[in-house]
DNA sequence: TGCAACTTTCAGTAAGTTCTGAAAAGGCAT
DNA sequence: ATGCCTTTTCAGAACTTACTGAAAGTTGCA
């Protein structure tokens, strides 16, 4: 396979990867151009790479730098700006991680502590407090667990955590 | 608050928490209703409650089956289809997990698997080769490690591993 | 200050997803 | 095998989300 074929199966690939998780396409899609790339690339080579508008573009490469996944960067003499992807994998993991906790793990943990407490002691007061108290038990195990691989670094996860894993 | 006002705000909130993470919100609603509801509910009891059609309903109950989350249960002398919610917490932990492995992680690896080795050595190649091997190598690690949870029973994944991380 | 190069915004449109409701199929008792 | 009750299917409608392209905004330079 030569680079060509490989790039646009690596953004197609991680376009529709993004589909699967709440992310979308072609967010997922500047994000793969950017990861591959050896230099930085201009609003209108991404735009041309992967036939998107300029609207769509700006868009989310600016959502992809809310995301600290892609920079940007100036070329002295140039008024265009460059937009370089992040390109350690293991700080692209924790952007990944860190976004996708505040969006699907925050709002659990805020939502349940407002629910907690239900009066009564009929039947279906009893197993919603159950539930609730068993959900909020994971979802701050969860939570903790998170806050410790992002804090973690990579040879430590790499090596003492995956190794005790077995 | 009393527990119709719980199950209500519970309902509501686990189904906008399912359209944050990629499962519907209806799918995400009857589970929830299944959850803290004590006793099996049958098809109409659920179209009732949640105010979806007959369709909806069938749909999704036959998802969240597919899901491991919800059973038949069988009345004798009745007709009717009831369906059970999985109340042990660990267990649908477990099989959401399974399942989001399934949709998010396992595709990625077997693309990955096939953009392996890109010939060439311009530095698109090269890059493009660096950045597929370490997302390999990291999904690799977690798909071990999401399987090593999925074995693993309750009380070691609340006991030991969590001790473990402090 | 005026102009050219570039970026941002946003209303309208397109694409994608989920839901409805009615029709078809299934299955049980007589 | 007929009628009744229930579940399943699916075409089209409703809703949600993402994209386009043109206009407005910003910036730096002469």
């Amino acid at each position: 396979m030569d680079w060509i074929e490989g790039k646009e199966k690596f953004i197609q690939a991680w376009g529709s990867l993004g589909t699967e998780w709440g992310i979308n396409r072609t967010m997922a899609q500047v994000h793969a151009l950017l990861m591959i790339a050896p230099n930085a690339l201009s609003a209108d080579e991404i735009m041309g790479e992967l036939k998107i508008s300029r609207g769509n573009a700006n868009m989310n490469i600016r959502a992809l730098m809310d995301w600290g996944l892609v920079f940007k960067e100036l070329k002295p003499g140039d008024r265009k700006e460059y937009f370089i992807g992040e390109k350690d994998m293991w700080k692209v993991v924790r952007q990944i991680i860190i976004n996708r906790k505040k969006k699907e793990l925050e709002p659990m943990l805020r939502i349940l502590e407002e629910i907690s407490n239900i009066k009564g002691d009929c039947p279906e007061a009893v197993t919603l407090n159950k539930t609730v108290h068993d959900i909020k038990m994971f979802s701050t195990k969860a939570d903790s667990t998170l806050d410790m691989l992002i804090k973690a670094d990579s040879n430590w996860f790499v090596g003492t955590f995956m190794k005790m894993i077995k």
